[in-house]
DNA sequence: TAAGATTCTGTGAACGTGCACAGTAAGGCA
DNA sequence: TGCCTTACTGTGCACGTTCACAGAATCTTA
């Protein structure tokens, strides 16, 4: 049995096409007869909508793609990700678009990507964990509007994004550590072509001025692996350190791991903090201190910035939302 | 300026519209010559296919829509939606599918898949923890192929779909527990309209027989919160328990963080078994002796059933996977 | 050579919608 | 009464494809 058409409804309501269709659009000049014959055709007929047919005439397609644009391994090993996910997939249904996810992982993913949103399959585009110099910004072009979670290094006044205060966070952990007179605070950074990488550095920088060598700092790639492997260097390079930083709590929960194996105690001889307040951070023993970001609310502000250019809006500013310490035994 | 349709290429390439859309289906019967013309001209007006166009005539939408069943709070909260949502994105881009994600947790989100589902805007559909008396199900009735990653239950011979053979896991989990000489083995289960929550404690109690009594047995919902309270429950009911299954491993770090406050310490007096060798495994103390399910291997199956319906395919069989006993610190 | 098969090509008709436009009826107002 | 506005309705066209069909050219075979 066929699908009923917009032509079906119109018949069953004993009107015009053009009639239905306004009414579907929410066009006034309905007359109130007309409105409950149409209605009542409708859930009479069980009519459906087709997109395909009506983004044909109108040039938009009701959906909204995510590009994530890590490696396949090591994509999701955040899961920071899942609240993004979640937040967007609700609030793009409120208005009534659908959430397509793409990869952008490496070139052939990339070029798909291209072809998919170049090709009017998009309304809008959310960047996720773009790095810098990731050639997919420059390949999207003037499409549909993008946005991103996160801000994209070397494109933050093109591309709006919503953001933690990455400096300020680092700040706060570090000046916390101080404050408890840690003297040798080490720290370990993510991916240094990430937001997250350099201005979590930064913000550690800023506190400690010239005490942060470079003999105290190493770097991971967000991995638990990478955290552990991270904190064995340190330990090895520098064993007199009291406290360290790590820039995630993935890496923490692996240099917990790698200070244990070192049969350091946490946080009597070494104190440690994350980043992030993610799940890992209460189930590590012992429980992470570390710096909430505001996930959920980063995740809406840019979907709301995203809205906001489909609806038409111009430049708009990024949005810096503030972290906050979350103290608990590790720290 | 405009985007290039298919005449334009048409007009390039000193061809009609039928031979450029031949090329582009793969068909048999272009001539070499031609076919050059074409994909230059392809290459030269950066020609893209229009799906809308395309899906208006065929009826596929070279889409497939991911359900989730959860409920808002609780989405993702299990790691292991990850995999899955990577493994779909990357299989389904080889055919050129695209990942569409939907919610339905409540009503209204159910309805807007029935009338996406319906309305013919996907090829596919790929339930995720749908619970047993989920009237999506139902209301999908005979609309495009749908496979469950995980059994529906109730739906078992209709639904196709992939699973670990949880029951199997169980029992491996159990009779280790049995073989170490445990004598008070205790259950912490997951929601009992799940088929993990039923047949993990299947698995459990075919086991332990009549030792394995309703003092002895907890439930959670699979949130860590829950595994906390399910143990702390336990711990006052039956005091003397020496080891506890608990379904999975997120309950697990939270029955773990019970018996730290119980004062119990793992495994010595209370040894902890948990269930799906995810991410939190390793970042417990102690790490978790658990049961390692093949979620990657479930996800490839699932989407292998759904894109073998797609290709038309008819009744198709469960695909069971076995699970493993992974031994860490805790029992 | 004629007839048939094979390979390739172009054309018109759908697919289901939104939008511009023209048109009708009713009401207000001079 | 005649005219203008307002409220509403129907119609034709366009959106960019695929597909069935018919026709042309070439090759095969009796």
């Amino acid at each position: 049995m066929k699908r009923p058409t917009i032509h079906d409804v119109a018949a069953a309501a004993g009107v015009s096409r053009g009639t239905v269709s306004r009414l579907l659009n929410g066009d006034k000049y309905v007359s109130p007869a007309a409105r409950v014959a149409i209605e009542r055709a409708i859930s009479e007929t069980g009519y459906i909508v087709n997109r395909a047919a009506r983004s044909l005439v109108t040039q938009r397609t009701g959906s909204v793609v995510m590009v994530l644009s890590e490696p396949y391994e090591k994509l999701f090993e955040d899961p920071n990700y899942s609240t993004l996910i979640r937040v967007s997939i609700k609030m793009l249904a409120e208005r009534d678009l659908s959430l397509v996810m793409m990869l952008a992982g490496d070139a052939a993913e990339r070029e798909r990507v291209v072809r998919f949103v170049r090709g009017g399959h998009a309304d809008g585009v959310l960047l996720v964990s773009t790095h810098a110099g990731d050639p997919l910004v420059e390949a999207l072009g003037s499409g549909p509007p993008a946005v991103s979670c996160g801000a994209v290094i070397g494109h933050e006044s093109v591309i709006p994004y919503a953001a933690a205060d990455e400096r300020l966070g680092a700040r706060q952990m570090t000046e916390y550590f101080v404050a408890q007179g840690r003297r040798r605070i080490a720290m370990i950074t993510g991916p240094m072509d990430t937001p997250g990488g350099i201005q979590r550095l930064e913000g550690f920088a800023e506190v400690l001025g010239r005490r942060a060598t470079s003999k105290l700092i190493a770097h991971g790639d967000w991995t638990q692996a990478s955290g552990e492997r991270a904190m064995a260097g340190l330990l090895e390079r520098t064993p007199d350190i009291d406290a360290v930083f790590v820039a995630s709590d993935l890496m923490a929960a692996g240099a917990l791991a790698a200070l244990r194996a070192a049969g350091r105690s946490v946080p009597e001889d070494v104190a440690v903090g994350g980043f992030d307040d993610s799940s890992v951070a209460v189930s590590t023993h012992p429980p992470l201190t570390t710096i909430r970001q505001p996930l959920t609310e980063m995740a809406q502000e840019t979907i709301r910035l995203l809205l906001a250019l489909i609806d038409g809006a111009g430049h708009l500013e990024p949005v810096i939302l503030p972290t906050e310490l979350v103290i608990r035994e590790s720290a």
